[in-house]
DNA sequence: CGATAAATTGACATCACTCAACACCGGTGG
DNA sequence: CCACCGGTGTTGAGTGATGTCAATTTATCG
């Protein structure tokens, strides 16, 4: 089929597979299961929903180019945005594991991405326990990724949160290639950023310009330039998480390879 | 072994099996399997640090008795709670995959826990994907709570978090068997309950006082009973995420049991 | 029964939200 | 090419909520 032809190229150096990778053990066979147990590849134009909170979804969604936010409406109006989705994300983690999904997800830019069914990738980590694994290395980078988020909002100081987002922010670009040292876009408006640290978009102004005044970075357009890293690092107290590999237990797990 | 026997009963109706096998399809095998990877187990007195931020943390326990919390300390002395550890919960996930615990854990009551190395873990998931499936549901559910955790503390109110803290903490003791329907105990300060949901303790007690003075609960030393279930619902806005079973691919697994 | 920890209460200052006005930019259609 | 327009960024003023600090009471544990 054409498309399992395009996927086979894509696929390669998809930032999903990359990320699999990056820590666990993952053979020719298991990128090609991978490919196999992909259904269909969709374009999404900005501004779509993707997922939407209270309906049922059993569709993953691995992302390939663009930017979407995970987030919940409550019934004051106000939102709070638990995620921005990146390439080499999933979309429907976990919403696809509940009866009905409890957060909208949807596109702030247009999108590319493949599809799975969670019956199918059930399938796939039984029968590729590697896989199964290496998504459970996924599944600790993300609640690492919630604990900062909730140790942000929960204790840290509306500067210190803005500064910490930065710098998780243009990691987490740089993991994907797309951002440079000290440079990179914020894809998406200030009341966005304000929704996902719990702050006013007016605040989120004032302090993005104070950090500016305090040369610790500077904003043109939505482009940030990382002035001052020392400096931006102390005030955010930002660590990456390093994964450990997943650790090769040998004559554990010969019993299921060919 | 005297430990296995013992581990052979306990096991049975241990708080994290029931979890386990709630959604997933684990099978005696499966059970046995957990029951041999576990090296040792272990009494933990109150106040004792488990996991400590900062330093390698390899191994993973299961709690079957007492609470722990699992925080962060910041450089400006101040705490963020990132969840508390019930009967049933793993300590060291996710501080074990990564090179270094990113937070602390702290038991608060006296504990018992079961122990195994990330090695044996992963051992196991190769050997029985249905286990790894498994661990990804608990995963998934725990992504859900941290969801709510960040919503909770970005976008509600003081006297809204307080009440979906109450709610929920009493659905996660109802479903390992630590309350009643109306009633539970609180083992540890209005402190914590303040890191936990980002207040300060003094706001914690205002407005736990200001939820007793509306007839939604009642504090009798650290019991609570809820006098309201509809009111503190309509304020606290929880809703549980129910978790869909593990869908079952015929055909498709069939490779990994004997 | 004493000592220590936790809960409770009050006064006060400050920070961040709300609201509102305005500037800016990019896109669209005439 | 220009004028309009919606979305976004920027700024200011005012206010209420929530943290801080401190004192006091109550509970818990040796």
């Amino acid at each position: 089929m054409a498309l399992a032809l395009r996927l086979a190229n894509s696929l390669e150096n998809h930032p999903f597979v990359v990320r699999l990778c990056r820590h666990a053990r993952v053979s020719e066979a298991d990128t090609a299961a991978i490919r196999q147990a992909i259904q269909r590849e969709a374009i999404v134009k900005s501004k779509r929903e993707l997922v939407i909170e209270g309906y049922e979804n059993r569709t993953l969604s691995i992302v390939s180019r663009g930017f979407a936010v995970r987030y919940k409406l409550l019934h004051n109006g106000k939102r709070q945005i638990l995620r921005i989705v990146l390439p080499g994300d999933m979309i429907g983690l976990p919403s696809s594991f509940f009866e009905r999904a409890s957060y909208s997800v949807t596109s702030v830019t247009n999108m590319e991405v493949q599809c799975v069914s969670l019956r199918r990738l059930v399938a796939l980590c039984h029968r590729r326990p590697n896989i199964a694994i290496a998504m459970l290395w996924l599944a600790a980078e993300e609640m690492a990724s919630y604990a900062d988020h909730v140790t942000e909002i929960g204790r840290r100081t509306p500067l210190e949160r803005t500064a910490h987002f930065l710098l998780e922010f243009h990691a987490r670009l740089r993991l994907v290639g797309c951002a440079t040292e000290k440079r990179f876009e914020i894809p998406f408006s200030q009341e966005i950023i304000g929704d996902m640290l719990g702050l006013s978009a007016p605040h989120v102004n004032r302090m993005l310009r104070q950090l500016s005044t305090e040369r610790l970075i500077s904003i043109q357009r939505r482009f940030v330039t990382i002035e001052d890293p020392g400096g931006l690092q102390l005030l955010g107290q930002f660590q990456p998480n390093i994964v450990v590999p997943v650790p090769v237990a040998a004559g554990d797990c010969g019993a299921t390879e060919p």
